[in-house]
DNA sequence: CTGTTAGCGCCTTCAT
DNA sequence: ATGAAGGCGCTAACAG
């Protein structure tokens, strides 16, 4: 071999003489499509090996010339991690934009099966693919489904409905991230006895009784030290967390761990403070803003479970274009890893 | 119904019409170059702005027709976390070939500024760009800024050279990542006093010497209960490590924490666990291995701090390509982030 | 079954 | 300072 760039610098037609055949044959080789006799196909691709024939990505870009409609189907009140999420969305719609794609961004209320089923089925069908933040209902499946047997992309986002149809599932493994807050509280109290509060938005989602299962799991298994109280419900409201965490504090005076399983958490760590016991209780809660930064770098929280926003919304889109292109996904680059952040390694 | 595309589908020939010049014209003001009177530049911006004209990334690339040859220079003795390094970008290699572009790999002994600045001034002309694994040395920063001089990109990779010429850091702070330990040690020592020892691999290595800085400060500070020892050098090697960690353990029956800075963590975790204190001690080292993935599962180590080594070759390839196409960097996409890793949270 | 041919949208000489 | 025209490598419609 001489250049070494020469081996990868071949083109198609260059396949085609060297086989001997047409530009439009070594096209349908490569595609698998039908119209190709055995010995052809056989020859064509021995000459592709042998000149180790990649097909150059933008030249085949441009000739299909195909361009592509997502939508992103968002929580319509968003808290600032599902803000985070719909931003960045913002900022990836240039380079989008450069491949002639061009994404939406619908909110609606993903809390209502009926409401969010509706939503997809209406807006759905005028899209090559969505990202769902998925509400785990049969009327949800259902819609998810169906758009799917219509030929649309459906890739779930944040929180999965891992028995529908949906091609891929972009978040993080909650029971993983329950039981990392279960070992992290109960590393952080080093041996100290005494009760653990959970809080969490609503126990009827998936995501928030998944993170209620691992960290319950460990607890209990763990750390016998401690003591895991029934979970309070607060909606994911700041107000609500606030009320509760007082109550919580007043009732248990020995309570050691608190663990805010959804959002809100603004509320709860105001309350800690009013309290004048946040450096007594080892507190976590989920997802990296202005707020939690704060409480990290003030002691009150003492760690953040975190799942990456510019990820998860690059990861979608990313998906997105390669299923709807049929080319491979880079699974290891797609993985949204559960990112545990103390005041030290903050971004 | 008129295309819902139509807004970003503007072609150059298009705002070329609109404006009322030719195709070339439009694309000098596009990328800025001479012999164009400013008040057509404006008209033709201002129609670019009019229309949302983004240009199409395929067919500038196929148009461009460039192709790219980068290469990176690693280390020879490749412990795990390099291996893994160059096991990823193989398998970035055909995401790159079709887009002509060719990554090789060359080892080197980087460790030795003489040998590594020979070698960067030898290969560095044959290629576009360099992704250097680097040694902060008068030597090799002389080495960079030639070759930055002549036209080569270099961007660094895990190990910063930070006052030379690069163009680009693809790795972490490791100061960030000591002080992340500090905390992580003494908030799972809860309390406990006693002596914190330091295994580095050369602490004329700067991230070693960075990582020492961090948990140094932290323990000092935050935690007057621990008492560092001065770090003692086992140059990554499990041997040493194995016996320094048993001569460590001897000497100081009240050694409660330990942090392997560099590789060789194998010898570490079996000098633990031989003798018989591997759940006293809470034990901290970088990088995830399959041994080190063992080890947190037996308990013998307490946390790994880790970077993904897919991430930082990917992100060092793509930035090389950015940077040759004057692209934009999506910094936000490039941080390489501290992970923090324990049993719970393993990818 | 196979080949011919006209683009896709942009970049780049070469003229003017 | 500006325009005309050819081509990058692949795809797809249309012939045969």
């Amino acid at each position: 071999m001489s250049d070494p760039f020469e081996a990868t610098t071949a083109t198609l037609k260059d396949v085609a003489r060297e086989a001997g055949v047409s530009t439009a044959t070594v096209d349908r080789v490569l595609h698998g499509r039908p119209g190709v006799r055995d010995a052809t196909i056989r020859r064509v691709k021995d000459t592709i090996e042998r000149l180790g024939f990649r097909p150059h990505a933008a030249a085949a870009e441009l000739a299909r010339g195909r361009s592509h409609r997502f939508c992103f189907v968002m929580p319509k009140n968003q808290n600032v991690f599902m803000a985070e999420i719909v931003e960045h969305i913002s900022k990836v719609r240039v380079w989008l934009a450069a491949r002639r794609t061009l994404v939406d961004v619908v909110e609606t209320d993903v809390f209502d099966a009926d409401v969010l089923a509706e939503t997809l089925e209406e807006i759905g069908p005028r899209y090559d693919g969505l990202a769902v933040v998925a509400l785990d209902h049969p009327r949800v499946r259902a819609a998810i489904d169906e758009l799917v047997g219509l030929g649309v992309l459906v890739v779930t986002l944040v929180s999965d409905a891992p028995s529908s149809r949906r091609a891929y599932y972009v978040g993080i493994d909650n029971i993983a991230a329950g039981r990392t807050t279960g070992t992290l509280i109960g590393r952080f109290l080093g041996g100290r006895s005494g009760k653990v509060a959970v809080v969490a938005g609503s126990l009827s989602l998936r995501d928030h009784a998944e993170r209620l299962f691992g960290v319950s799991q460990v607890i209990s298994a763990d750390f016998p030290n401690l003591d895991l109280l029934a979970p309070v419900e607060g909606r994911d409201d700041d107000d609500h967390n606030r009320a509760l965490t007082r109550r919580l504090l007043d009732e248990h005076p020995d309570l050691v761990g608190l663990y805010n399983i959804g959002a809100g958490t603004t509320g709860i760590g105001t309350a800690l403070i009013e309290s004048g016991r946040a450096k007594d209780v080892v507190f976590v809660g989920h997802d990296l803003t202005p707020q939690t930064r704060r409480f990290l770098l003030l002691g009150v929280m003492d760690a953040v479970i975190s799942q990456n926003p510019g990820h998860e919304a690059r990861s979608a889109t990313r998906v997105l274009l390669a299923l709807s292109r049929n080319e491979p996904i880079v699974a290891e680059q797609e993985y949204i890893g559960i990112d545990i952040v103390i005041r030290d390694n903050l971004p």
